[in-house]
RNA sequence: CGGGGGAUGGCUGAGUGGUCGAAAGCGGCGGUCUUGAAAACCGUUGAGGGUAACACCUCCCAGGGUUCGAAUCCCUGUCCCCCGGCCA
């Protein structure tokens, strides 16, 4: 969530840096009214309970001392009344903020290039050159016939579009992805931790998927649960409402966990193999830091992912997301863009997001620095989609009669 | 899912209508003493808002209600514990 004090005190600036992710002036402008409004309203609220407490004191004191209540009980009646009605007002007018101020999305850092798509995007830095193939390279959903790895109509019987099985070597090497990822990021020194695969919606407002993306999710019927679309929610929900010691940090998790989301809007896009599933396996990390420590610890998410793929013998390349490009939480994305020589592209396998304090304002995740209460910094970034890395691994080993070689890194895992 | 009991500050735990943001103990922090440490003693120690700083407001699981006044009484929900059922 955006910090309205900021909005008040340094609207122009706020205004022009999320101008740059299309956010209309407007709401902002309406976003300010409403908050000072809001904080007349408390100010005649508070005074008004402060009277009553007044008053209600007396009344134990007169009531002992045998006097008159009379006059007294008018006067307490009628403050009440006031009460009840500021009570009210100001109840609308924070429901009216909380419901605009959650839809505004993060403020980008200024080193975030303008852009309005994808296009936009600057490429950072390229790692290991893509391999000559003397045959033209298959598709993955190719090679998966071939060798039977990934079984899409059965997938499709069991739930619906957009499910999968993986069979054979292909399972065998997606479980050994998920336990090599884990090792690799513990040796980076994250903490490794296993986690809820549902979670409630106070903790998706934490992370700020609800209330604006509740199209995307998975609602268990009958219950405040959610399937997570990402560890990054449960990881970074750890530590809602928590007030951390600065000496705790930084905090760095790594979980592995399955991804569920509908693809709302995605339709007719990847549909063809298992670029983008309803249900895809994912290595994940998180960190919570202090504002001062962020950005080293991101280059360090950054790195950590882009080793991993270089460890994998993975052609790959560092983009850094522009302005428009970015999701909701996020102040800074550095994507990770695998080779595949079947599709002859690079595609998105890793997204590392510094999102400051967007989220820790929502989660209310804190940490105390001399006393005084700071809100801390939340970092998420995949340490690569399991299932994109299985494709990237058939699409880059694959031999001209269609079968695969196993990576070097993988061979013990297997 | 059925029956019973709970939910109070970092922790344990007292408080059943007023001066209670809350006793006491533990823990933490600061100090006295000590070569140093321990012990002992003294002080301090919840969160959010608000203020230049005070004042002031809110919070004793959450939401509603009764009352001039609620941690305390009533209703609903959530969670936890015990017993039974089911079950990896």
């Amino acid at each position: 969530m955006v910090d309205l004090r900021q909005i008040e005190k340094d609207f122009e600036s706020v205004s022009a840096s999320l101008k740059r992710r299309g956010v209309d002036e407007k709401s902002l402008e309406r976003l300010k009214v409403l908050f000072e409004e809001k904080k007349g309203v408390q100010k005649r609220l508070e005074a008004a309970q402060a009277e009553q407490n007044r008053m209600s004191r007396l009344f134990g004191q007169y009531k002992r001392e045998g006097r008159d209540l009379s006059q007294l009980q008018r006067e307490v009646a009628e403050n009440k009344e006031r009460i009840a009605a500021l009570n009210e007002e100001l109840r609308l007018l924070e429901e009216r903020l909380l419901e605009l101020a959650s839809a505004i999305p993060n403020i980008p850092d200024p080193d975030v290039p303008d852009g309005e798509s994808e296009e936009e995007n600057l490429e950072l830095e390229r790692i290991l050159e893509p391999r000559e193939f003397p045959f033209t390279p298959k598709e993955h959903w190719e090679l998966a016939e071939i060798n039977g790895w990934i079984d899409f109509e059965r997938g499709v019987k069991i739930a619906k579009s957009r499910f999968s099985a993986l069979r054979y070597e292909g399972a065998r090497i997606e479980r050994a992805l998920i336990n090599y990822m884990l090792d690799f990021n513990r040796s980076r020194g994250f903490e490794e931790v296993c986690v809820p695969f549902m979670a409630n919606s106070e903790s998706l407002f934490g992370t700020g998927q609800l209330p604006k993306f509740a199209d995307d999710l998975f609602k268990i019927e009958g219950e405040d649960l959610y399937m997570i679309p990402t560890a990054e929610v449960p990881l970074t929900n750890l530590f809602r409402d928590e007030i951390l010691k600065a000496e705790d940090l930084p905090i760095r998790l790594t979980s592995y966990t399955p991804c569920f989301r509908k693809e709302a809007g995605s339709a007719g896009r990847d549909t063809r193999g298992m670029i983008r599933q309803h249900q895809f396996d994912k290595v994940e990390l998180v960190s919570i830091t202090t504002g001062a420590q962020s950005d080293e610890i991101f280059e360090e998410m950054v790195s950590c992912a882009s080793d991993l793929l270089t460890s994998l013998g993975l052609p790959h390349r560092k983009m850094l997301l522009c302005a428009g490009d970015m999701g909701f939480s996020a102040a800074k994305t550095v994507d990770l863009e695998v080779w595949l020589p079947g599709q002859g592209k690079y595609r998105e396998i890793s997204s590392i997001s510094n999102t400051r304090d967007f989220q820790a304002r929502r989660a209310k995740i804190r940490y105390k620095e001399e006393k005084r209460n700071r809100l801390a910094n939340t970092l998420n970034g995949s340490s690569l989609a399991v299932g994109r890395t299985l494709i990237a691994i058939m699409e880059n080993y694959q031999q001209e009669d269609g079968s695969i070689l196993i990576p070097e890194a993988l061979r013990d895992y297997l």
